[in-house]
DNA sequence: CGAAGCTGGTTCGAATTCGAACGATCCTAT
DNA sequence: ATAGGATCGTTCGAATTCGAACCAGCTTCG
């Protein structure tokens, strides 16, 4: 196997165990931050990140279309978590006037009040465990990444070409 | 309201942002990656790590324990998977001559080779969404992120204060 | 030796996610 | 106006994950 076919076939040994390393971060952030809300607050990350959602939009209101998109979930997930949430009288549904397929989600009082409880919680754990050994330089390399991170994925999506590899 | 308040209530809008990114970035990552590995190789995401996990292994096995550290998963979803690669045939339980409670996963022929046919497909998609945009300052102030990333995660796991945050 | 505690792996039930299929509504172009 | 196609949200079944409970084997320490 010459070196050619080395590179083409597997990742440079750095750059597989940073890939490995992110995989890794990634999940052991999900599973922290998701243990720590649902003891001490009862409810999930997922739920959290709806209730932010709500919570930061005009009329504390959103369809459930834009809700999937922002949280990059199935739609039919969505549907799930509100239906728990709307058990729990933390969310209520709308009927939306301008579209009549569609349904609004609004936070309710008592919504932003457990959000308001769970926000500590998780938002220092995020600042903890994520962001305060950033300094600015490392804060804005991070932004840049992301960045084309999430171009590429948009590239990516534009081009549906599922073309076999082999 | 003080803005000291609002600093110990809340993420500052730019700081904000990147965490939101963050999490947007990784699911979209996950999703895309699951979704070609099933439609062009039939196997999982998960599958996957752990038949890279067997392959960069001593003799090609692991244990069941070392296997759920490595993917960063509850042990009783390697067991379920582990199942699963062992009816599709590409991978084997075998005893433990040391430890009479503990079994080996070891890859068989079959899974190697399937490995080996997946992994393009994952590499090149690797490639073209993480690392192909990245310069070597770049990789190398990832490299150092992930690091800090993940220390505080150890830290706060050998630290399991689950303080009630208000 | 032997009891108490620890570790490795499985099993079980509950929760969640996904994608496909569906009915209803909207949009566009003729 | 209206037919064809896109979009909205839900429902359904299958797959996966998790944590708690459990048993068996190991380990430590009296």
């Amino acid at each position: 196997m010459s070196a050619g076919d080395f590179e083409s076939r597997w990742l440079r040994p750095d750059v597989n165990a940073v890939w490995t390393r992110f995989l890794q971060v990634t999940h052991r952030l999900e599973h922290h931050i998701d243990r720590r809300l649902q003891d001490n607050h009862g409810i999930t990350h997922t739920q959290y990140e709806i209730l932010v959602r709500l919570a930061d939009s005009d009329e504390r209101a959103m369809r459930m279309s834009d809700l999937a998109d922002e949280i990059v979930t199935a739609k039919s997930a969505v549907t799930y978590q509100v239906n728990r949430l709307s058990e729990m009288g933390l969310v209520e549904r709308h009927k939306c006037d301008r579209d009549n397929r569609g349904t609004w989600v609004k936070l309710t009082p008592a919504g932003l009040e457990r959000l308001e409880q769970a926000a500590p919680c998780i938002l220092s754990l995020v600042r903890e465990l994520f962001l305060d050994d950033l300094n600015c330089d490392q804060s804005a390399e991070l932004d840049k990444l992301l960045g084309t991170w999430s171009d590429n994925l948009d590239e990516h999506e534009r081009n549906p070409v599922h073309r076999p590899d082999h």
